[in-house]
DNA sequence: ACCTGAACACCGTTCAAGT
DNA sequence: ACCTGAACACCGTTCAAGT
């Protein structure tokens, strides 16, 4: 399998991570098992690479370009965040390791692209300019947020554990919380248990856009 | 400072837990920095604590805990929410760990607490019963989303660097992207160097509001 | 029941030495 | 310029031994 022959290169050990990160999660990336998978030492890399950090940084960058590659050219500005916003929920429900790094230090990096993606939305919605940062940021914070959320949730069920069964468990608790602290909770257990998770992701981006489009009616 | 005389108790552990990781941040937890703090050896721990997972979920139950003890009591369901939303938001802000916790594997234990705090104001909005469980998760996950981020932020910074100096710097790379590929991002440098994290906070908690109450109008 | 602290397996990172 | 792999300092966790 391992094609030794080929440069190592910082787009090979970045692939590399990336494919360790997806198999055994955050955890499961290491200078030697990645060193392993490319057939050197774990010195080596560290010629290509700076430290982990920087490691983890370039994987997310990498996962989240491939999920912005392709261009909206939707319908309307609210189809247009839908899909982006999809694109992103996707891709880290695929590689949910990428929830925990977005919210950490590779922000700088990556996050203007998905801030431009979504701004540019934002401006043709016919927002007031000197509410754009403000608005963009709101979006692009609710997509981060809850894609990391649903991620954590999926990481929490592992890739063997049945989904239905894991929401029984958990609606099954709500409903044994109690009654007087927690009585909305309980009401909605059942909710819980049905409900989908990219449905109720879209739900929010809707119920977002109509805030905004409410807040700031086009003229 | 050590009070050896104190029992150790599992109060007592996380307490020193949480002095640690505000201190340090997530790498400052350490077994051995925790046990000579507490003048132990690590093992000792290990009889209240089942490993470091357990304890990072109690250190983040605590914090989130102390930030939803007030009752919130306020004139309006929305201003309930706000201070829901405020409380957590300075919680975080205060314990940027706390973030990546909440995205990780304490969810089940912690976000109930959160859950039925956000969930009664949904109630008291006026909000159908069959979409009680998706607005309230849509609310929850931006306020934990937007907290998260504001923490990431933080902890680029951390403690001892120039807020503003740190925002001119990220305008500053933001004006110099290509202006084709952002456009957008580049007009809107000048208020990314001006903006509020806390303000902005609660636009969004407001745009998520006024989008619950449009889309779903109190009769 | 509760605490001690040495020991184990593992990790990120460095670096002299090689090609 | 690029790779090797032993070595260093450190970590979570265990466990026989103590009180």
């Amino acid at each position: 399998m391992a094609r030794r022959s080929e440069a190592l290169t910082r787009a090979r050990i970045v692939d590399a991570a990336v494919e360790l990160l997806d198999a055994a999660g955050e955890g499961g990336l290491t200078f030697r098992a990645l060193s392993q998978r490319l057939a050197t030492g774990p010195g080596a890399i560290y010629w290509h690479v700076a430290n982990k950090d920087e490691l983890l940084a370039a994987a997310t960058d990498a996962v989240v370009d491939a999920a912005l590659t392709d261009e909206p050219s939707a319908a309307s500005p609210q189809d247009a965040v839908r899909a982006v916003a999809l694109g992103l929920f996707d891709a880290i429900d695929e590689h949910p390791w990428v929830a925990g790094q977005l919210s950490a230090s590779s922000w700088q990096a990556t996050t203007p692209r998905i801030f431009e993606s979504v701004g540019r939305q934002v401006r043709a919605l016919g927002v007031p300019q000197r509410e754009w940062f403000t608005v963009a940021s709101v979006i692009v914070q609710y997509i981060l947020g809850a894609a990391a959320q649903n991620a954590a949730n999926a990481r929490i069920l592992g890739p063997d554990v049945d989904r239905e069964a894991f929401l029984g468990t958990v609606s099954t608790t709500w409903e044994e919380l109690d009654p007087e602290d927690y009585a909305f909770t309980r009401t909605v257990a059942d909710q819980m248990r049905e409900h989908d998770d990219r449905e109720q992701f879209l739900a929010g981006i809707d119920l977002v856009l109509t805030g905004v489009t409410t807040t700031h009616p086009p003229r």
